[in-house]
DNA sequence: AATGAATGAGCATTCATTCAT
DNA sequence: AATGAATGAATGCTCATTCAT
């Protein structure tokens, strides 16, 4: 009885054990560049074994994704759900949320939405693409339900909230990316947090119905 | 010399010939699934022949994207530069003018966008990957003037005006792949204009130092 | 003894049930195409189960030949035995029992044909490969020792009994291979029992003696 | 001019190398065992050359064996269009053709036979399956033509002529099978040719309509 | 007796790139 | 200037087989 348990325990665990070494080496190789021989070395098995636990290379990529994603399905929905915020707290929340786990795991995060974004997407099998995109979908979801329920509280110009949800994600990714495309060329460490919040500061204030004042002199 | 001018006149048409054989080719396929084969055959060269005109297919790529970024700095300079119209105006224009370049040419820009967020880039020879980021920083550093103004003005609250630009960027590069990715599981059509004229017009918005309206009041 | 002797019988039918679902599966994929795997699944033991009953793959797929060629060389001597018949009908007979034995699994005997007459046979063990060889020596001395009876009764013209057999043998086997070829590109169905029929006649009727009437006309 | 003409014979020179390396890799390894390494090692390219010549394995492997087709075409129709012989002579001559084509080359006869036989067959591309069928079809079809003349004029019994042909030629494809699989555990050197011939004389003297005697006696 | 787990050894195929002509 | 021809170097994936438990 036990001992079922435990085999199944063990056999999650070597599937961990590879996954953390795919992770490793996708963000230091990229998918393309990461063999399968690399990320076999990395966790201490043979390349053969790595097909026990995943199908192919696409597979286990996409499995890194999908953890990646469920992450921050998981965030945004902390966020929402909790009853001690209200609204605009809880759009304030937001880019706390994505930046918590961005700087978990920086690197994982921006492969993942680099990848994401990418064409090797439309190369896998229908069911993983669809899953991916689905998870996709709920977390825009998420964030377009905070504005809806602010446009209906009044408290928030009328605009589609799934348009505003798209701006909100696109920029967080979109910062993402840049960030990393400027850290090569910009000394300047890591500004995605202060950047991100500033730019969800201007969006809220935009869209807020009354806020006259200079935040500072409020 | 009529002569000589000629040739180099030749060798440039040729050159622009493989360019355009190969922006079709890597749209269609991407950068890894493309081979020189197929931009050889579009361009009805040999393969050896692309070799003549770039270096190898890194640089041909490259030269692709630099192109694309030129088209964009222009156009942001070109916004910059109009004495006909105010601050907030050139704000405005401005995702106009990122919009054009898309939807002149969608694919290519999207597919740019995504390589110049790519680990691809970094495999690039180092003068080829200084002159793309060369032209990034221009361009951010073009939005930013902007914002500078409008904060030296007194019409903005004093942000930072490099952030601000980094936000707009990104919005529009976030956008732009977000779309994309969403048209896989979304019918509606294109968003990107309307969506990125409403959140450039939130963060103006919120930027301005006075904008209590609803702008549908005004 | 009685336990011994249970064992030993559940053993064995283990083995059959092995051996069963191997000859499902090479019938159905072929010899290279089979895994042990697959054959693993459908006789519903581990992979590793397998060789607890047999040393290798080849040897596994030797013993279905063996079996098949044990229920050939039966089936001849079956007809070679029976007192009622002469040796005109026992030879009549022949292609009857091969063709039985075909009918009733005719994939498998296809198979088996084909193997036999493949490169694989040559990489199994000197034993295993003998042993095969032995049995094909078997049948068609068999056969052999039939026409020998009819030359030595005056019957048939004088020709070496043995190369006799063999062109009784190939016919049947060339036949199976033959029909199945054609199954691919010839709708009608299967044409092995009146054509191997027919061949028999006319050489039985080359053979005999005196035979100068149209078979109508007896 | 000559220049293209002299380009155009070298690569079919090269073709011919590679094909030549092939049948002798394919006949000692079999299909199988042979590896594209092993045909390029022998061919003295490098792997990768042979495909510029043949599109994967299965193409090179089947390029072979229409070759040995075309052969078996050539020579059964030579035999039919000889104006100096009669049907009868036309039929022995036939055993003849066939054996002379399996002596010039015995191995890769053997091979193609074999190989025409199996289940590999069965993966190859749809349009070189149906040439290969195409070609078996052909040959039986030119040997039926004999027997149906033969028939016409009242020489042989009324039997289906495509029946006698797959009779023919089915008992050549199981000799030469069969002299192999016997050459392991018979140390007679090869017998097909007489074997096949006698064969032949039992068919056609079963077939005819006077044949009386012993044709020792005529 | 049975097997879950692991792997070594292969192998077909692709493609960017070079170079003699 | 252009290219036909060739290839080195990879790489994802399969499978028969073994062995500790």
């Amino acid at each position: 009885m036990g001992i079922e348990e435990r085999k199944e325990r063990e056999k999650m665990m070597r599937r961990r054990v590879i996954l953390d070494a795919a992770k490793k080496v996708f963000v230091a190789k990229g998918f393309a560049g990461a063999t399968m021989e690399n990320i076999a070395e990395e966790a201490e098995f043979s390349p053969a074994t790595i097909y026990l636990y995943f199908k192919n290379k696409d597979e286990l990529h996409a499995s890194l994704s999908i953890e990646m994603q469920d992450i921050f399905v998981e965030k945004i929905e902390e966020v929402c759900h909790r009853q001690d915020l209200g609204i605009e707290d809880k759009i304030k929340a937001l880019p706390l949320a994505f930046c918590e786990v961005y700087e978990r795991d920086p690197l994982n995060v921006m492969h993942v939405l680099r990848y994401q974004s990418s064409e090797a997407l439309k190369a896998l099998s229908f069911e993983i693409a669809s899953e991916i995109r689905g998870k996709a979908k709920e977390y825009v979801r998420a964030i377009a339900n905070l504005f809806e329920e602010g446009i209906r509280e009044g408290l928030f110009f009328e605009h589609h909230p799934v348009a505003i949800a798209d701006i909100v994600w696109s920029l967080f990714v979109g910062l993402v990316l840049w960030e990393d495309t400027k850290k090569d060329f910009d000394s300047r460490k890591d500004f995605l947090r202060p950047t991100l919040e500033l730019g969800i500061e201007l969006i809220t204030r935009g869209i807020k119905k009354q806020e006259c004042l200079d935040p500072g002199e409020r």
